[in-house]
DNA sequence: GAGTTGTCTTAATATTTGCTTAAGATGTTG
DNA sequence: CAACATCTTAAGCAAATATTAAGACAACTC
């Protein structure tokens, strides 16, 4: 996640850097708001965190004219404008929250965290070259789309979902297909012949390897 | 747009429910907590203001209990609880904002405000060549009006709405129909088959295709 | 208020999909 | 090479979905 601090006072841009990024988010920074709006045009962040009296264009007016482009990117106004009105005037502007000065870090931290709670559900797992998009129900080799059935589907996620184990025959049954007792058919089997034929996967030495006695294991 | 209000404290309910019809929002008001959870259960709203302190179910414990289920409609606090302990925690329980009283009316229209915004700019949806005009009820395929009745117009704009996602039957029923139990008659087929036939979607390869087992799913 | 029209819902039937089983083929281990 | 585990295939079957038709209901017309 990559955020921008348009702020011009310099202790409290090394203050919010580094506690940022601390928090494993990557920084940039800008001085002023034409150096901001500059960088803005040229590449996207996921969130702008803004002061409210910069040199050159300020806040205000930054915050606008992102707008006008840009609907999406939250921004937070961070200021030591605390008027009700100037709240207001922010808010209108196109900003996401604002927040006034002097603030706890830990809350800056946790109303940054809010606008990207919905984001996070591009939940995909991955295996090698192979790309399963959970929410859109699509599994990808090489950006080729390939046609799973629901039970392949979710006994692929499985293996991957526990990648690095082996997952024994017994688990499978219990956790993809919901048989609780000691009941074996063959259908694992049957499955996961059908899924190394969809994803062209050879038995031996390739993503998903069959551990004899136990189950099966996925592996990068 | 429907707000709900959980607040005990009925001059603050009065005062809120009245500024905000002014506004134009639809309003339905709770008086304690359990009260605000069986509400949430059986209907859908745009947006839940929340007070902590509550008779039956707390403020704090409502938030998660909504956030179990839905993980979309914005919570925002409204609260006498005022350091910055209990904003993180509120936050934290899945709240969008919190509004520290007293508060400002205006500051609090905006930050309402703030939550619709991105929403209203879904006024028309598209769907490859097909648009839908949500204010004005229209739906377009190659600049050819379809006439869609009521159900198959909402079923639709559901569906592209969450354009790329899967959307599961019980989903569908509960955000379209508004039913919130497990009961599946099996209307979503019928106006899946109504739609497809007016629209001339062929089942397979088109932008909407059934995901059997779980739902539908719409893409360009 | 009886009849008309349009929509929603249910139910019954047709069709498709994919799950499961079983049985033979292939491979592995001691 | 026997015993066992896994792979592969194909066919029957069950479940999910598509399709159609008919009844319920509401709004509108005469």
């Amino acid at each position: 996640m990559h955020i921008l601090i348009v702020e011009d006072e310099l202790g409290i841009v090394q203050f919010l850097k580094q506690g940022l990024q601390e928090e494993g988010y990557q920084i940039t920074t800008a001085g002023d708001g034409s150096k901001g709006f500059e960088l803005i045009q040229n590449q996207k962040f996921d969130l702008i965190l803004l002061d409210w009296m910069l040199p050159k264009i300020n806040g205000l007016d930054l915050c606008k004219a992102i707008r006008v482009k840009d609907q999406q990117t939250p921004i937070i106004f961070l200021t030591a404008k605390d008027t009700v009105q100037e709240t207001i005037e922010g808010l209108k502007a196109g900003a996401n929250d604002y927040i006034k000065k002097p603030f706890s870090f830990e809350e800056l931290v946790e109303r940054i965290k809010v606008h990207f709670r919905n984001k996070k559900q591009a939940a995909n797992l991955t295996l090698g070259n192979i790309t399963m998009d959970l929410t859109r129900h699509i599994v990808l080799k090489d950006k080729e789309e390939i046609a799973l059935t629901q039970r392949e589907f979710e006994l692929l996620a499985y293996l991957i979902e526990n990648k690095g184990k082996v997952c024994n025959r017994n688990q499978i049954l219990r956790d993809v297909w919901e048989i609780n007792f000691e009941y074996d058919t063959g259908v694992i089997d049957v499955f996961m012949n059908a899924i190394r034929k969809k994803l062209n996967l050879k038995i031996e030495e390739d993503y998903i390897k069959t551990v004899r006695g136990i189950g099966y294991i996925a592996n990068d």
